[in-house]
DNA sequence: TTTATATATGAATAGTTGTTCATATGTTCA
DNA sequence: TGAACATATGAACAACTATTCATATATAAA
């Protein structure tokens, strides 16, 4: 396919050693895709101010849409996300929906980031 | 703009106690803006394998895309990603840039989500 | 100074994503 | 049963994003 020893920085690496130990330590190519998958649903801001408020409290969509002023299908439609993600669950309470966090490492997750953004970085 | 007290979803929230008690202890919406943002740098496989990438070791932009597989253009793209949320430091040597972790707490939102991620969720 | 090379960057493009609108589904109440 | 309503969902569209290609910049070596 290519030269393995090739001087261009396009095709060999400068320091083999680095990258081999760096290569040997690497997460399954499959993990990493998922944990990117995993961040990338925590990086919209819809998406964290829902989850920063289900940590709150269990709420219905009606009552998410009013709380973040949007249309209750944009709502619906990040709830789906979240949901597919595993990161909410849900209850039905006649037509009421009530989702809540999945799980309390959820909201870790939030706080290691949040800590982060206070640090001023 | 709005009804307040229409009775349908769209428009008024069913659980009001709830909503403004959530409301209350909102973060700032700059504050969960700029998390969402910080998660979506996470939220990309490249960047991402990067990240790890540089929490093991200095390495630079050659390494970097030998070891990913990937064109030199387009680690040097990602970089800068990383570099302006300030996730990654550097220092030239030469004309060779070599790449770090700007801190020990982006670690650690990794790790947090790599948790996760092994927990089967 | 010329050549080689490590990195950066702008333009173009293909793929992805978030919201809206319209509507469907399912439940409650009259 | 029919009307009201909470939620879900498909299609459409605009906005954004990641990569590639071509090229610029900067440093080092000849």
């Amino acid at each position: 396919m290519q030269d393995q020893q090739a001087p261009h920085c396009d095709v060999s690496a400068i320091h083999t050693d680095v990258v081999d130990q760096v290569r040997d330590s690497m997460p399954l190519e499959e993990e990493l895709f998922t944990l990117a998958e995993l961040f990338k649903v925590f990086g919209d801001t819809t998406r964290i101010r829902i989850l920063y408020a289900l940590s709150q409290a269990e709420m219905c969509v009606c009552d998410i849409a009013f709380l973040l002023d949007m249309k209750q299908s944009a709502i619906s439609h990040q709830l789906r996300v979240l949901k597919q993600a595993k990161l909410v669950k849900f209850r039905k309470e006649g037509r009421v929906v009530y989702y809540s966090l999945d799980d309390d490492h959820i909201k870790a997750i939030f706080d290691q980031g949040y800590q982060h953004i206070l640090e001023g970085k």
